[in-house]
Order: C-alpha cells, then sequence, then structure tokens
RNA sequence: GGCGGGGUCGCCAAGUGGUAAGGCCGAGCUCUGCAAAAGCUCUAUCGCGGGUUCGAUUCCCGCCCCCGCCUCCA
C-alpha cells in the first residue's frame, strides 16, 4: 500500500512518489499566517490539514522538510503598523509570537523553515527574481511605477485553477484603479511606494517600494527547497490566484515544474455559515481557550474531518471532540493499569495500528481511520471486561497506540495533581473508610468545583481533568 | 455565465454494485453507599424522478437544494 493524494493540479488521487530519487526526502512548502494579527480557526485547519500531513508521511518513513513562510508585509500589516503607531517590524513580531504559541497549543509540529518575507536575504532574493523575469520579458514596468508578471508569456498560466482566462468574470473585487496593467489578469511582483506605505519600503531597480505578494512565496520556496517541490499546500482561496501565480513566476524563473502535489483543504464554516466579525462567529484559538476549551481538545475537532470537506465547526462540534477524547483517555489509563509494567515482548502488533495507517493512506481518509481506533477501543475494553487481555497485550496496544498517536498527537498531557487536591482526596479516603458519606460527598464536590473529574473504582480514587 | 465541492441516523461523518463504518447525543444494562466516570448493548436503507442490472446508496440521465472560487481571504 502506498501513500495517495488528490493533487489539485490533475484534480485526481495519485500515488505520492517523491522527486528524490531514493523515494524518501520530501520537499513541502506550506502557505503560512499574514502576522496582522491572532490566527484564527479557519487558519489553523489548513496547518493542521499540514501537520497530519507531515506527521502521516513521517509515519510512513517519509523524511519530511517542512517550510511554512510568515507574511510580514502587505496591505493589512502596514495598515496594522501605521494604527498603532509602531514599526511594521515590531506589529509583526506580536502575532509572530503568538502564532508559534499558538502552534504548540494545537500540537502543531512546527515545521524546519519559518522564512519570513522581510529578511533581507528574502527581498534581495525576490529582487534578483523579478530583474531576471523582466529582462525575459515575463514581466514589465507599468506606468504606475510598479512591475507586474506578464500572464500572456506564461502559457500555462490557468492551468492549476482549471480557469479559462477568456472566460474570466469581474468578481467585484477587482482593483479598478489598476488600469496600468496590459492585462487584467497582470499580478505586482514590486509594487511602487506609496504614502500609505509609510516608513516601509526596499530600494530596489524600480526605485522604493514592497514586494508583491506571490512573489514572497516563489522566492523562499526556491531558496529553501530548491526549484522543484514535491508538495505544496494551502487553503482553497490560495489555488487562485495566489498558487497559479507562484507557479507562472517560479517556473519562468527556474523553467523547472515547481510543484509536483498541490494539495488544497476546504474552507471551514461556523454554524454553517462563512466566518466573519460582522457575524459574530469569528474564532480565534484565543476565544475558544477562554470559553474553556483545550488546544487538543481543538485540535481533534478541527483534525477529525476529512481535509478536503468543508468543516462545519460548532461549540457542539467541540464538546464532541471532547468527549471523544476522554474515551481515548479512560482507554489508555485502562491499559495502563492492565499492563502494569509488562513487557510487550514477542506479542504481535494489533492489526489497527496499520489498519489505521491504511486509511490515511487514502487521501487522509481520517474518517476512515478513527473508525479504525475506535473499533479497536471496543475490541480491547471487551477483551478487558471479560479479563481476557494478558498484560503483555495491554502493553503491546500501548506501544501500538504510540504509532497513532504519533499522527494524531491526541494522547492526554500529564497534569500533575496539585497539593490541594491530594490533600482532599486524602481526606476523602478516610471518610470513605469510616462510612461517612455525607463527608465523602462533600469533598467530591469540592474537588469537582476545582475543575477535577472524580471516580471511585476498586483501586481508590481517580482524579482526571482536561487537558 | 464558467469551474468545483456537497446532499447518508437528532448532530458530525466513512463507505461499497449485493441488502450501510465510526464519533457525539439518547435509551437500556453493568459497576457503585449514592453519584459521577467508565464499560457493554441498542438506534438509518443513503435529496427527488427515471434508466442500466439478477441486484444500486454506490453506474448513467434528468431535476431540486446547499456551499465555494472566478485576481492578492487558510
Amino acid at each position: 500500500m502506498e501513500v495517495r493524494l488528490f493533487n489539485s493540479l490533475t484534480r485526481s488521487i495519485e500515488p505520492f512518489r517523491p522527486l528524490d530519487p531514493k523515494g524518501e526526502a520530501v520537499k513541502m512548502y506550506t502557505c503560512g499566517p499574514t502576522v496582522y494579527n491572532y490566527a484564527h480557526i479557519g487558519n489553523f485547519r489548513a496547518y493542521i490539514f499540514e501537520d497530519l500531513l507531515q506527521r502521516h508521511l513521517e509515519a510512513r518513513r517519509f523524511k519530511v522538510e517542512r517550510v511554512m513562510n510568515l507574511t510580514d508585509v502587505d496591505d493589512k500589516t502596514i495598515r496594522g503598523c501605521r494604527v498603532m503607531g509602531v514599526r511594521l517590524a515590531e506589529f509583526t513580531q506580536r502575532y509572530k509570537d503568538a502564532f508559534f504559541e499558538d502552534l504548540a497549543q494545537l500540537r502543531i509540529k512546527r515545521a524546519a523553515h519559518f522564512p519570513a518575507a522581510t529578511e533581507p536575504r528574502y527581498i534581495q532574493r525576490m529582487i534578483e527574481m523579478i530583474t531576471f523575469l523582466e529582462s525575459k520579458d515575463f514581466a514589465y514596468k507599468a506606468e504606475d511605477g510598479s512591475v507586474y508578471f506578464r500572464i500572456s508569456s506564461f502559457a500555462d498560466y490557468g492551468r492549476l485553477a482549471h480557469l479559462n482566462l477568456e472566460e474570466l468574470r469581474p468578481s467585484g473585487r477587482i482593483n479598478t484603479d489598476e488600469y496600468e496593467k496590459e492585462s487584467i489578469g497582470d499580478f505586482a511582483l514590486w509594487k511602487v511606494w506609496n504614502e500609505e506605505d509609510g516608513d516601509v519600503w526596499w530600494e530596489s531597480p524600480w526605485g522604493r517600494g514592497r514586494p508583491g505578494w506571490h512573489i514572497e512565496c516563489s522566492a523562499m520556496a526556491t531558496a529553501i527547497l530548491g526549484p522543484e517541490l514535491d508538495i505544496h499546500c494551502g487553503g482553497v482561496d490560495n489555488l487562485f490566484p495566489h498558487h497559479e501565480a507562484e507557479i507562472a513566476q517560479s517556473e519562468c524563473f527556474t523553467s523547472k515544474q515547481f510543484v509536483k502535489y498541490w494539495l488544497h483543504c476546504a474552507h471551514l464554516l461556523v454554524d454553517s455559515q462563512k466566518m466573519s466579525k460582522s457575524a459574530g462567529n469569528f474564532y480565534t484559538l484565543r476565544d475558544l481557550i477562554e470559553r474553556g476549551y483545550t488546544g487538543r481538545e481543538i485540535r481533534y475537532a478541527l483534525i477529525s474531518v476529512h481535509y478536503r470537506l468543508p468543516l462545519n465547526f460548532t461549540l457542539a462540534g467541540l464538546d464532541a471532540a471532547r468527549a471523544a477524547l476522554s474515551r481515548i483517555d479512560a482507554w489508555v489509563r485502562r491499559l495502563h493499569e492492565r499492563a502494569q509494567a509488562a513487557s510487550a515482548g514477542g506479542v504481535p502488533s494489533f492489526p489497527e495500528s496499520e489498519s489505521f495507517l491504511k486509511a490515511l493512506d487514502d487521501d487522509l481518509n481520517i474518517s476512515g481511520a478513527l473508525a479504525c481506533l475506535f473499533d479497536w477501543i471496543r475490541d480491547t475494553n471487551r477483551m478487558m471486561d471479560l479479563g481476557e487481555l494478558s498484560e503483555a497485550q495491554a502493553a503491546k496496544c500501548l506501544a501500538d497506540f504510540g504509532v497513532i498517536n504519533s499522527i494524531l498527537a491526541c494522547e492526554a498531557a500529564q497534569i500533575d495533581v496539585p497539593k490541594e487536591i491530594t490533600q482532599l482526596l486524602e481526606e476523602r479516603q478516610n471518610a470513605r473508610a469510616a462510612r461517612d458519606w455525607a463527608l465523602s460527598d462533600t469533598l467530591r464536590d469540592r474537588i469537582l468545583s476545582m475543575g477535577w473529574m472524580l471516580k471511585d473504582t476498586k483501586q481508590g480514587q481517580q482524579v482526571t481533568r482536561n487537558s
């Protein structure tokens, strides 16, 4: 069985074979955030999908080198820093920091590289690329002083989005003041400075200005990963024009096929609506954490719907994620209790962890994979009910679950029980020994009110809490 | 108008030409001093109408809804 992925370029599911002749190394580029605000859960849906992809490929023994860029200069970041009256770098730094905190909360594996558009070496590279493109007539300087890519010079333009350029229809989003362009579809490589840019500008052969959005990804991707990438991901909304533009710029510059597999995840809806601040259904990760949800729960909710399907995000869905996780937690705890220090040596692997991976091989069929996991949970729970799961088998189960968890990253974090709780538990234990149920119940309420779940088992009291 | 995605149990959501995974919720049972938690068990004929077929949710045709994208929103 091999990994198969839906390639937007061909609109079909294809076997995944990396460019690396040894079939090991995978070069993966993922469009990252524009750091002008806290990222919202729609953004994170995309990053979690990419995380799932990376982790699964790694479980399948690929060596993934992933790049995620940070867009730290554009209209919104410039506007933001001017409103706050701070320098651009200072403004974006706070959202970069926040972004990395959020990634950690969501257990998203860090990319190998997080290049930022304004790093001098990348600005330099963008200028080099644009200079080259202009010299080959792929680009031109327009009357307004900006440099545009000439889409008519690249025959493949439109191939990724499968758009017929002749039939493009104005959507109302066109910036009508860009009449200087030769063609409506031409996009900016270099934007000439204007007053609204304030002190944000770089010197270039075309005068002061700043790079266009698309060129940064081409520059950073090829600078770090080379001219040819295996995988490039992003949200569907980036498919056109952003990725189309990236292909055009990159391929005209390198004369090589830029990306072999293009993967796009669908949008996230909130309560069946497009998320928007005006509709009041706009959530950042921080909003949800304030509501008492954990990064782990949010991760599970976002990962558990196939990436090419619109994900309808709801608080009820988060509650469902919480319940599903606590079921997994309880199972893992039970396995630990059963396994104790037993070694799994000699016990054959349970087939479920492999069927889990096989489901993911099929274009990341997460629903199928989770079904394998829960079937497995039910079966082994039943075995434990009947006393038919040996200590060694339980240990093996945990080892096999480790593979699944290396992808889902769903296991509960170890939380130390604080002293106050331990003390209350001790008191309650004494009360119970004395059959003082009233006191026992009072103490239970107190523990519950402090945010801990309490359960009486044959082995005594057990406390847990959401993580 | 063009391109694309989707309509499967109350909610979320797999899947297959042969009579429908899984999760949540709900119900029942077990456990328990009572609870809670947990565990087990149970719960659908797949948008509508045709066609192909021994047989379709799965293939074809038509229709009805919903949702994206069509120049800088993951």
